[in-house]
DNA sequence: GTGAAGTTTGTGAACATTCACTAACTTTTA
DNA sequence: TAAAAGTTAGTGAATGTTCACAAACTTCAC
């Protein structure tokens, strides 16, 4: 929504927001510490922004968006469920090993009590991807493709739940293994298993 | 391991700690309130304990002596890889029912940022947890009750993370809803799932 | 038994540091 | 020249931690 909204220089700032963030944490977001990576003072950011919730909370907006297209975009190029499935994974990890810093911002818990507005952010990029999978799923269990002895949405849960294991693993090893290769072979696990 | 050189004043301290933890999240777990709801001053914690890392340290040590202790009962209890399954996910939905605070210790990746050393508690508990599952799904695929066309591996951690994405729904949910009704569906859809 | 010595468990005050944020002033840019 | 974007220098509040000290209890010597 308001992610069009925004300034180069407020990109910028919330690309270095994120870079700390898959560098050390939530605890390294601070002021100070985004400050420096801009090569600037502390108080130039509240030239951009109100508040470093503010920051925090644009992100996850933007984030939202970015992702709400592109999964919206590998659906649309895929025909059949189980191929966009697997599209749906594809461009996932293909984003995430480019924008690694947004998987610290978007399934870390840490930042989830930070406020009511980030809790709710975090829960938006959830329902995103619930959004573009139910249907998929749907589709898939009618024609055949997914079996249909388990509801739809359980069935989600188990997807998201791997795929939520998965980025906490690779998060915990400091993104240095190829999430491509071993995500692909997760969801063919995962497709061998529903069909 | 050190979990048994406790005094009861330390255990009292982690039980605190653990209420702090469920009600306010790891930024609600600082000093000042940790003694506040001992009752007593802050300089009192560290009669009992090193440091604040410590008594965390302390908190996920305990945790992960009396997990493994109770997922080996529950395996024990049973026979079949199926019902040994069950019981042990029956057994951890029980006790995260009885101590919601320990799912804010374990599932937390806010409190994987603290310290090295809690990082590496919190990867001990997970590795407990494997520990027990591993024997117990490759005798049920060798028996035929789980499926072999999927690794044992990767068999295991989408069971790990379904179980991890339920846990951080009921976290959000503020421990709300039943966890052993609703986690008693998820891993029948599993078990329905893996045969 | 009684007093000295030692331990345990607490207190309140201070500590250095970090945090997000602000006011007043200066520079850059269009 | 006026707005936008930056700086310097500060704020109060919160953090974890250490300090000297004291009350209550146990241990031990005479």
């Amino acid at each position: 929504m308001q992610a069009f909204k925004m300034s180069k220089r407020q990109q910028e700032i919330i690309d270095c927001a994120g870079k700390i963030l898959s560098k050390s944490g939530i605890s390294g977001l601070t002021t100070k510490n985004l400050a420096l990576e801009m090569k600037f003072s502390e108080s130039a950011l509240y030239r951009h922004f109100k508040s470093k919730g503010k920051i925090i909370e644009s992100m996850l907006a933007y984030m939202e968006h970015d992702m709400d297209q592109r999964l919206g975009e590998a659906v649309q190029s895929k025909d059949t469920p189980i191929e966009q499935f697997q599209a749906m994974f594809s461009s996932q990890f293909d984003f995430f090993s480019k924008n690694s810093h947004f998987v610290v911002a978007a399934f870390s818990d840490g930042l989830m009590e930070e406020s009511r507005a980030i809790n709710q952010a975090i829960k938006k990029i959830m329902a995103v991807k619930y959004k573009h999978l139910m249907p998929l799923i749907q589709t898939g269990q009618k024609q055949g493709d997914f079996t249909d002895k388990i509801d739809a949405k359980q069935l989600i849960h188990i997807v998201m739940g791997t795929f939520r294991l998965m980025m906490f693993k690779w998060r915990m090893d400091d993104f240095k293994f190829d999430i491509k290769k071993e995500g692909d072979k997760h969801i063919q696990a995962l497709l061998t298993l529903m069909s």
